[in-house]
DNA sequence: GTCTATATGCCGATAGAC
DNA sequence: GTCTATCGGCATATAGAC
């Protein structure tokens, strides 16, 4: 099929260069231009920049929160069963894992984990609101979740924290496949242990 | 003086245009007529854009990293004294409370603040040069002193740990005067009491 | 020093031939 | 479905009058 071929090339190279360089930052030019596809292409198959955005949130995000969903909802189920609290790391890992598997799901996918930090922070409202919009659901849920891992914290101090860690996550998403900032930091270190790292990090941020 | 005036009104209003919408998303235009001065008075006394940001950043981080600077040495040469190694919060907040202490010396400074949390994160990577050329020295030497306060940990652990937490802190700089992510959120909590949260969860993070 | 007017270029989007 | 050609807009930067 020549049209599909067209609009997954135009995706994947908006992907990666939405990533690298930011929504504003990348033109159809340079996109259809690294594609190898024709200018017009884009309007014709997506209707206008934005909807591109769009398009390419949805590919990974929906599946992603889904999966997401179910394994926050399965320890919600066992918790109200069991009546016994879930961990934070159980409950933290509902959240980050499903990330993992898309590492290895789709070669290309460190350039939507990159789009997915830069979209937490991009300075337009609008690329914020189109991605908030997707994932806000599942961070509710999350945050009810630790809410009961840590019965005896305010909502409140609970949310906050939460509100630190996806920073943290974020920023490490943006700098995994860029240069660091600092140093002494490793790039070669495999997404695996600095998820891992990442983990340990924010469950002691978390807790108590 | 005419012209300090003008340079002054130019600063002041792109540093806040800036930290709101980020450096490419704010046009020389929308700077000048909020500023309530000529178009052309920007590259009279600037140069150009990129030198306008230069001159913002300058302002406030060439003394704030001074201060940072002074601070974690007077703590590297208590630790030489008595051979103790510091506290992780202690070296922390030689980085952080330099920053607390910008809030209250300018009535403007939250801006500013906004604009660090951005320029870390900034999908240009020559907004995020000209940041971190100003500021990698001073988290070498946070970074060293870090290093002696978890004398058991390798060097690129506590690297990876301070590159999570720097996440942490831009992200909450740049959401501070903005709405906030969460549902839970209370946009109004004092920043003094959102950074004793912030501290104390990078440490617990830090530690061990 | 400050203004108006403009040079020059890239942007997203579209019209219309094939 | 894919192309070329182009429109209209906004960007940075500057030339030159006052």
């Amino acid at each position: 099929m020549a049209q599909s071929d067209t609009k997954t090339k135009i995706i994947k190279t908006a992907e990666e260069l939405f990533a690298i360089a930011g929504f504003h930052h990348t033109s159809l030019r340079t996109i259809t231009a690294k594609a190898g596809v024709n200018l017009a292409a884009v309007n014709y198959h997506f209707g206008c920049k934005e909807a591109l955005l769009e398009a390419i949130l949805d590919r990974h995000l929906l599946p992603l929160n889904e999966s997401r969903r179910r394994r926050l909802q399965a320890v919600a189920d066992e918790v109200d069963g069991s009546g016994r609290p879930p961990a934070v790391e159980e409950v933290l890992r509902c959240f980050t894992e499903p990330t993992l598997a898309l590492l290895h799901g789709d070669q290309a996918a460190g350039y939507f984990r990159m789009l997915v930090g830069r979209s937490l922070s991009d300075p337009d409202q609008t690329v914020r609101q189109h991605f908030l919009g997707r994932i806000r659901g599942v961070l509710e849920q999350l945050l009810d979740l630790l809410c009961r891992a840590l019965p005896h914290c305010p909502r409140e101090s609970v949310a906050w924290r939460l509100h630190f860690a996806l920073g943290a996550m974020s920023h490490t998403l943006i700098f995994q496949e860029q240069g660091p900032l600092l140093g002494g930091l490793d790039k070669s270190t495999p997404l695996d242990e600095v998820i891992e790292m990442l983990t340990d990090f924010i469950v002691k941020g978390l807790d108590r």
